[in-house]
DNA sequence: CTGAAAGCGCTTACAG
DNA sequence: CTGAAAGCGCTTACAG
């Protein structure tokens, strides 16, 4: 590899001159500055970042939680985050926790090790240690679709879900279901609760409590959509058809949820959007050398297709 | 952030002493192991990955080029490199290309100045000069699930896609098509002309040629699963039925395709073998200090669902 | 406008 | 068994 000395060398300057006229901050002749760029073309001369590094002692690298990378949403969300990140210079370190705890200190050790400049968690086990651990440390942390926390230093970007909750149930409602029940990831168990409480809220208001999935219930709503397609296929070998027996509603509007063989009613969620913001805001707190301690409500729209329907009398 | 040297300080030792405890390469006397050991708790000390890599002119880091994180084949392959990378120590970087040859000189760009160790390349461009790059730096490069190359300096993990297309083809001759249509995936021209060409040797050696999509075919076989899913969907939507009109083949066995709703004939391969084997070629030749320059097909085999069934009258 | 020097936080012979 | 010193490849005041 040709280091900053190589190039140097060949073109009869300084260290620091190739540095100046590399990061273009400090005044060059132009003279100089054409038989460094020489050099540098000529050697195929790339810096060395971690050097830079060491020297600037910030990574230039965050770090990102997604549970299961299986799921659209959370696919969405790295392919989002990576592409922000890129655009500000940053690379990406992903953790495939799938909500272990043990994954998730591990991820933790090496993303402080590699001294990553923030850290995008998109799903966490209930009660993790991951964020305090990474705060402690002065690493700025958001929290992307996992609703609040009690820590102030957190930043959160979220979806409305008791908005949400509110409109899945009303569409139900206004349907005539009234044996409603709810499925929820055990993955993610983070923000399947806060999307249970924002359902059993919604059920609340019209004197209605959950039922259990095999109660006899008429309506299923499923913490996401994978979680909902899945229930589909239960319900379905089981011989029950939906929306005839049973509806189902899923969170996300992954792809797949347009297919003409599923329908799925749905809650149109923006993971692009989700993730750009966790990383401006991550990258913004990263340079200012403080926590995120923003919390942000994105918009959700109810889609209706094919999987909801009146209950069977 | 509390380094080596305060560490030292606490402990009453020198710098060399303490980095002999942490990497217990050296002899030290229990007593003074002790009080570094506690040093190092009560600081909560974690050693500086970016200086340690600088001095091992070693990252500890491999990228990884994914197309298509959505496709849940990509999803797995990512998901697998990570698990098998983490489990050597080795951190991975992911560059979401969409096989957009700007998009892949970027990623090479950044990871060249970020000396990754090695790449995993899961899909590019054809033609596409990432590979070249990369191999130029003595960056060890392997191919997951894209064919061969011309390039002996290149690692290759592949399925058995000729064995895999010969019985696709046989099993749609044998149940009367033979009007068998393509569908590529333009993302990932590279391997999509492998397949193909599987295909259409599998055709010929039964005196038939390939027809376009719309030109009457009785079978249409897709690059992958998400494009054969996709293709249901197109043809469902025109009035056409899968399996009564037209047949439909994938390739992958993603979860969704064992949905009762999709039931998908395909082909099964193992993304999380097939990232494990990629993961442990890079590392070994970057141990090596080498490249690859190892071939390698993965069995693969057919799975016979309900998109595939006789051809109309 | 240019270069010598110090320093980022480690590791690694080497001397003692 | 322990420590002083050099060095990994940069950046950054600072002197000239």
């Amino acid at each position: 590899m040709t280091t900053l000395m190589d190039v140097a060398e060949r073109a009869g300057v300084s260290k620091s001159t190739v540095s100046n006229v590399i990061r273009g901050t400090a005044m060059v002749a132009e003279e100089t500055r054409l038989r460094v760029e020489r050099a540098i073309a000529e050697t195929g001369y790339h810096p060395n970042a971690i050097a830079r590094s060491l020297k600037a002692r910030s990574s230039s690298t965050i770090g990102i939680v997604v549970p299961d990378l299986t799921n659209p949403f959370y696919a969405q969300l790295s392919v989002g985050v990576e592409r922000a990140a890129n655009a500000l210079g940053y690379g990406v370190l992903t953790a495939h926790t799938e909500c272990l705890p043990t994954t998730e200190s591990e991820a933790a050790r090496a993303w402080i090790e590699r001294r990553v400049d923030g850290v995008i968690i998109g799903g966490m086990s209930l009660g993790a240690s991951l964020p305090k651990i990474l705060l402690d440390r002065e690493v700025p942390v958001v929290l992307a679709s996992l609703g609040e926390s009690d820590d102030p230093r957190l930043g959160v970007i979220d979806h409305d879900d008791a908005g949400a909750m509110e409109a899945i149930v009303e569409h139900l409602y206004s349907l005539g279901h009234r044996r409603l029940a709810f499925v929820s990831d055990h993955l993610r168990e983070h923000a399947g609760e806060r999307r249970y409480l924002g359902f059993k809220k919604a059920l609340k208001a019209r004197r209605l409590v959950p039922i259990a999935i095999d109660d006899g219930a008429t309506a299923i709503v499923a913490h996401n959509d994978m979680q909902a397609i899945a229930t589909i296929d239960r319900l379905e070998r089981r011989g029950l058809k939906v929306p005839d027996d049973v509806s189902v509603v899923g969170f996300d509007d992954v792809p797949l949820a347009a297919h003409c063989r599923i329908q799925l009613t749905t809650v149109r969620s923006d993971a692009v959007e989700m993730s750009r913001r966790a990383v401006d805001l991550v990258v913004q707190a990263a340079r200012g050398g403080r926590h995120v301690s923003h919390r942000e409500l994105l918009d959700v729209s109810l889609i209706v297709r094919s999987t909801t329907g009146r209950p069977p009398q």
